[in-house]
DNA sequence: CGACCTTTTGATTGGCGTCAAAATCTGTGG
DNA sequence: CCACAGATTTTGACGCCAATCAAAAGGTCG
């Protein structure tokens, strides 16, 4: 369970890593210039994290939404007995905390996996924000659009898949994510990148044991689909690795916001 | 796995039953009155499914998406083995087939589990709609919203609840959710409503085989938490049913458009 | 009434959890 | 740069929850 390392907060937000430039391209690109401008007076609050900080609580309400700029965070419930399910995962460019619950509290907590750093817009100024600008609500949309799909596919994951299947999945889920939106830690000549969980937080993820996670991630290095060591995530067989977890490349690529 | 049974198609949007109109009024109150009557204009056919009918598949790209006017819908995926997970079920008032994924296909498929009745709304006139009423395109997503939670809690099912657990949250889901939306096959006396899933329909969204669902239910019933006979499911101790589930009412009431 | 779907129950199997302990990695402070 | 504590990975033994298989009983609808 994450404990709170480390937050430190600036009021004047960081200059933007290359992959929030694209994705704010994609966001606003429909957005007219002035409006755009507009935007950007929300913007209050700069966040940075040291890794497994909890950045908000479920049972709580939360005054911020965030966007991540740089690092890995994840998203997760508990059950009344402990057990921890991860929901989500995010990465550069993604909203985090939009999940308003009506007036109630949000339902899940937050947190770091690596180094993060994240700007922070009042909640109470977001009705104002969609009011103002129609796009971007729209954009918004079609992101939440895009977090639905993935939760629906991990909740195929821990309902119809065995084990294999699901890790198979997820890590190419994630390999394939991270390398669009972290493209500086992705390695071409040995298709790896930086991948920061644990087999426990994989294990949380799709619904089994860190133990049986190890066993099928040596497993998969035995047969040579992946190597996995030192925070780095090798695809060395995406065809097989593909087949074994029922993974389509198009829940990637089909939607230009994932 | 449903088949396609029968489904008749007339070019007239039929009156709204009374849950739908309640629906529709959270859905429209803050959209000025002119865009409202505007919105009806895109309503051009209504569907009338007979049990067990496929309304859309994955893969495909529907033409349409569908407000949910009578009767209960199952949305699924499939894994190439077969197997099936439901990620959502459907009451009267649900958008349906709203999950776009760019301009890729549908991920998910769509079916009947009772008599319904829909109305669809051409999918090409979707962003028109949208860019004509800003407020609509912020209530869907909230509502988008809640779907997202919903399939949270499922994938907390799934993932880390045990077959008891889980099939207790999803009754009582399912109980107060009816109730709410189906007000008239709600009887007080008995704290009972009709419900048309199988056990196998239940299994499939839980996660577990039909058999075990058939255990548990029974279980339920010898201890007097439930009764579940003749398409009609009773609460006898919500409490215990609760606790035993982990289930928070709050999920269903603390939403105005659950 | 008959065909088919759904529920129910029992017997058996197997995938994954649990427990435990050792090995390895990582980050921190001296 | 080393030493140490805590986190993470790894492996083995064992047990249990839920899957599978099978078959009968009960419901439902044309």
């Amino acid at each position: 369970m994450p404990k709170n390392n480390h937050i430190s907060i600036k009021t004047e937000c960081l200059p933007q890593c290359a992959s929030c430039r694209v994705r704010e391209r994609a966001l606003y690109k429909q957005v007219p210039k002035d409006s755009l401008a507009n935007s950007q007076q929300y913007r209050k609050y700069q966040l940075s994290l040291t890794p497994k900080t909890t950045l908000y609580s479920a049972g709580t309400r939360p005054e911020f939404l965030y966007t991540l700029y740089e690092g890995w965070m994840a998203l997760y419930q508990s059950t009344s007995s402990g057990k921890r399910q991860i929901i989500c995962f995010s990465l550069p460019g993604d909203f985090i905390g939009f999940q308003a619950n009506g007036n109630g509290n949000i339902m899940h907590s937050a947190f770091s996996l690596t180094n993060a750093t994240l700007c922070a817009f009042p909640r109470s100024r977001i009705k104002q924000m969609f009011e103002e600008q129609p796009m971007l609500t729209t954009q918004l949309s079609l992101m939440g659009s895009r977090d639905l799909t993935l939760c629906q596919h991990h909740l195929m994951s821990a309902g119809r898949k065995d084990s294999h299947e699901s890790v198979a999945f997820l890590l190419l889920e994630l390999f394939h994510r991270a390398k669009k939106r972290i493209p500086q830690d992705f390695n071409e000549a040995e298709n790896s990148i930086a991948f920061p969980l644990t087999q426990e937080e994989i294990g949380d993820a799709v619904g089994i044991t860190n133990v049986h996670v190890n066993r099928i991630v040596r497993e998969f290095m035995r047969d040579g689909l992946i190597h996995c060591q030192h925070r780095k995530l090798t695809i060395r067989n995406e065809e097989k690795l593909s087949e074994i977890g029922d993974f389509d490349i198009g829940i990637i690529s089909s939607n230009f916001l994932i």
